[in-house]
DNA sequence: CCTACCGATCGGTAGG
DNA sequence: CCTACCGATCGGTAGG
């Protein structure tokens, strides 16, 4: 599936590439263009700034992971059905945008004010979700856990290293990722 | 316990922090003397340039992982003994050293060579010892996993998260954090 | 999309 | 540890 893409997208997809590698701030708009072959200066008819560029990806993927999460929830389903199905959605957008991905997880922290603020508020967001659904399932004697904000974060790393990793023609497919991950991940989560 | 530090200790203790803060190549030599209260040039009195700093930090952490870990490790004990064993040592030294385990973490790739690849060469061994683990726990039937390599990370990845939420003076101490994260990770490899 | 350029800042050195 | 400074590079703009 090729895809003609825009002069701007080929911006922000480069532009992820090399965040991803080098780091934002490591990151030059004549690295950008140089990649491009383009002149530094002629990025700017495109685009306002090199943060635009971080800010376009970094909510682009908070979307795209809230979305994922959303489609898949079923409040009536039991509480390991329900972590077991985000789980997987999560672990998807993460196979299906690595480079993204990775932009996404670590360089946040160079959006400036009201940006940064707001991502945090929308990752915060993100995990009451998880949250909620562990609250839920040890309500009901599902779940057995010391505390809901600490298994989060635990199982949300234990998902978000899957960039650095996966290839899409590796051994494992992404559904098989997901499964291996929720299964590890959900055990410790019923602990007797 | 209050312990007096050599200057090159003090300079790099506060770039720990800052290129915990803000990322290495967003933490300029200015930024660094400001926060010490000295000129910039000064500061190279005491190092030769920016990068040693970061030198010293991943491999003084890198050290203290390995130490960590070698101390605790007992051949003749079960799997599940050892890798609850290198779990609890591996969160002692990711709580014992916040700051510089963020820096470790995610500042590494800024290395120049040869000393990001002996990084990696050392962070490989470091992985392989708990791979080396799963692997008997595999051997014996006391783990059931699709991949040793896969575990270790999501394990490790499930560890390395504690820097940006341990507080010392939190409602849980290194100890208990270490105990719940261990039968938390370690139940998902227990799977039948 | 380019040439030509701006002021600011970078890591680092010389010399005391 | 400071003053004074270096060449290089930064993000970005003017004007076409």
């Amino acid at each position: 599936m090729e895809v003609t893409l825009s002069r701007k997208e080929q911006i922000e997809k480069t532009a992820t590439a090399l965040f991803r590698k080098r780091g934002f701030s490591a990151t030059s708009m004549r690295d950008l263009a140089n990649e491009l072959g383009i002149e530094a200066a002629s990025i700017y008819s495109h685009i306002r700034s090199k943060e635009e560029i971080l800010q376009r990806v970094c909510f682009r993927m908070a979307n795209e992971f809230f979305e994922a999460i959303d489609k898949v929830d079923d409040p009536e389903a039991t509480a390991s059905a329900r972590l077991q199905a985000a789980i997987t959605a999560h672990v998807q957008v993460l196979t299906k945008n690595t480079e993204a991905s990775a932009v996404f997880l670590y360089e946040w922290r160079h959006l400036s004010e009201p940006y940064h603020a707001e991502f945090l508020t929308l990752r915060d967001r993100y995990e009451k979700h998880f949250r909620e659904i562990i609250k839920a399932g040890i309500s009901i004697g599902e779940f057995k856990v010391p505390d809901e904000k600490f298994a989060v974060l635990t199982i949300l790393s234990g998902l978000n290293w899957i960039h650095t990793w996966y290839k899409p023609d590796g051994k494992m497919n992404a559904e098989e990722i997901a499964a291996n991950l929720a299964t590890m991940l959900l055990n410790g989560l019923k602990q007797t």
